[in-house]
DNA sequence: CGGATTCTTGATCACACTCAAGGAGCGTGG
DNA sequence: CCACGCTCCTTGAGTGTGATCAAGAATCCG
């Protein structure tokens, strides 16, 4: 998007660095601005009075937090890693979404990329098993990387294990366990830590499309 | 919206009238309408492979059915009860968005409530007890209300108890059962089949929102 | 190096699912 | 209009799975 936006005549942005840990939005702020992630990982959360949180989702490079005519944030949201993003005034973007008709279909296009991925997410979370939620949160790594995945390949998991069960809606106990019988079914392997290599892609996508494999 | 299309010149739209469990659209197809809802009650859904089933929305009259540019249905779309539908060429919608602001501002309105019930929906699925999300469920449906609720008053459930199990990404038997709990607690009464009367909101808004009741 | 956080694994428990059976409600056709 | 069959609802009993509780190991970071 930055690219777009820049080749706009009313250009004006600003770049936001997060720490790990850094609150770039609360819940229910007033939202000013739209922001393209530069670098690093966030998440978007939303919490229970008695505190169970909820993870809605995580962006990386590339990825956009927040929509136009979003007036008040629809979640919180927080580094996972220091990260970098580019601040858009958000009427400045509603100006040209209405005035170009190229930008405009761009949004609409992470709109329907986030909607796909939000039912998705939906399924999983209402009738997919643990190792199922697992497998497909997984694999949805791959689609951050460039394109031809072979069988075998690495992927960058930033997030911690609390975050990918809050994200499921399991516990960080269950998706260790998860993480621990893929390891000793050789579907992955640890490398580094942050870091995990996909040592059988078609396993975990019959694990995760319906479980077929135990 | 209905209104705000025959208002513009080029206006074209057919009625389509479906029976009780009649199918609109199969996940994946292509979708050449965008569908406003004129009466009756559809559900949206994702089926796994083993035939586990997800309802995505429930949409009753004034909703709307299908995204400009989401050129693959994202679910397959179902009759609950008898419905009618208004039928609008997504060509047509697509062309009033780039020109009209006024249309295009009021497509964006749609998808922002849009996503705000779905990061609803997604913490009642990963993060709230069965109790509350029934609850929460229940208070949905008051949305569809015209505006001052009391502190009692009757909604339709048109949907079956599988419908709303599906929904929930609980059993049918729970949500019978959780049912039966509020009924027992004298937070709702049965009235009519597919109708429940709101006895107690407060009751119910504590349950939803946190569980804090037993 | 020391303290905090995160991960791992085990033991136990509770809650929602499964299985089952009976009843109520509804639509259809005789 | 009633009888029949189907679907949907209700409730119970028993089970299994993922949550909880707990403790130790590994890793990160200042």
């Amino acid at each position: 998007m930055e690219a777009d936006v820049r080749r706009s005549s009313t250009f004006k942005s600003s770049v936001r660095n997060l720490k790990k840990h850094g609150i770039l939005l609360h819940d229910g702020d007033d939202l000013t601005h739209i922001y393209e992630m530069a670098s690093g990982t966030v998440k978007t959360t939303k919490m229970l009075a008695d505190g169970r949180q909820m993870v809605i989702g995580f962006y990386g490079r590339g990825d956009i937090i927040g929509m136009p005519y979003e007036t008040k944030a629809l979640c919180s949201a927080e580094a996972v890693t220091d990260a970098t993003l580019l601040c858009y005034p958000i009427k400045q973007i509603e100006d040209l979404m209405e005035r170009s008709a190229k930008f405009y279909r761009l949004m609409l296009q992470l709109i329907t990329k986030e909607r796909y991925e939000r039912v998705d997410h939906m399924v999983a979370l209402g009738r997919k098993k643990p190792t199922e939620r697992v497998a497909s949160f997984l694999l949805k790594q791959k689609d951050t990387l460039p394109s031809e995945i072979p069988e075998t390949y690495s992927v960058n998991l930033p997030m911690s294990q609390t975050d990918i069960a809050d994200y499921l809606g399991l516990t960080q106990e269950t998706v260790c366990r998860v993480l621990s019988q893929f390891k000793r079914q050789g579907f992955i392997k640890a490398t580094h830590s942050h870091e995990i290599k996909i040592h059988s892609l078609t396993s975990l996508q019959a694990t995760a499309d319906v479980g077929l494999l135990h």
